[in-house]
DNA sequence: AAACCAGATTAAAATCATTCTAAACTGCTT
DNA sequence: AAGCAGTTTAGAATGATTTTAATCTGGTTT
């Protein structure tokens, strides 16, 4: 087995999820050294090129697992359906108008005075998206 | 004919949207005095309260020319579809995370410093959204 | 290494908000 | 009063996500 494997694994079973093939193939898909955004959609579709099948509620399933893990995070979409981020740092995001692309803002590009919150409640995140368009 | 029912009918019209029965009703709940953040599915409800009756088809038909005549905006909103808010001034929001309820941030309160846009996109919009839950 | 079982995967059906369709209606102009 | 473009409508369609209930599998125990 490739060390690659081996860290898929051991950051399953760090997250208490099984290494089950499935999991390992996604998790391989997701965790490479380059962040990327994704949805269910999109990792069918690789999943397809690869030879491989799953079934559209594993891949639901595991994502939802991974972003509960604390592996990924959910970002705002444009309209299309449910999208996730593989860069779980602090970052704020750009999205293209016309073709719902997201482009990673630094955090330390967008700094933001936060308010306090109402009486009682606490923050838990803050998220700002910058809907961007091309020149015409 | 009500003061207010001729304002409607001339914000309608100004707005190049005939005054029809469905419009003009959908527009005295949602543009009075008090601001709202609003969905199909609350706005059926009103109207059923009111022993009227409106195809859920017109309701987003409705929301949909308003919100392209700039008299609503969307709002991202938790999981559940299409939010609108009948403030269109500048302002950002807070979004309980147990109900989903989005509440209104002053503009004022919130500055954030918008880094450039990738070259060739000009910025559209910038929208911000903290979520908060209750201090347990 | 066989048995076992909780947890995982699966195909298919269900859900549900939103959109589409194409037929009937209505505000406005003539 | 007639005519027409624009509207509304009920009901069907869509499509992403979730549920279901049956089957399978990783890991542990014997």
């Amino acid at each position: 087995m490739t060390d690659h494997a081996t860290d898929i694994k051991t950051m399953l079973r760090s997250a208490n999820l099984r290494p089950t093939r499935q999991r390992v193939l996604l998790a391989g898909l997701l965790f490479g050294p380059t962040k990327c955004h994704v949805n269910a959609d999109l990792l069918a579709q690789k999943i397809a090129q690869m030879g491989e099948h799953m079934a559209t509620a594993t891949i639901y399933n595991c994502l939802h697992q991974f972003e509960a893990a604390g592996l990924l995070q959910r970002v705002p979409s444009g309209d299309d359906g449910i999208t996730f981020d593989t860069n779980i740092t602090k970052h704020h995001h750009f999205l293209i108008e016309e073709t719902g692309e997201l482009i990673d803002i630094p955090f330390g590009d967008l700094q933001a005075d936060v308010p306090q919150a109402p009486t009682g409640y606490e923050i838990e995140s803050v998220e700002m998206v910058v809907k961007i368009r091309k020149i015409s």
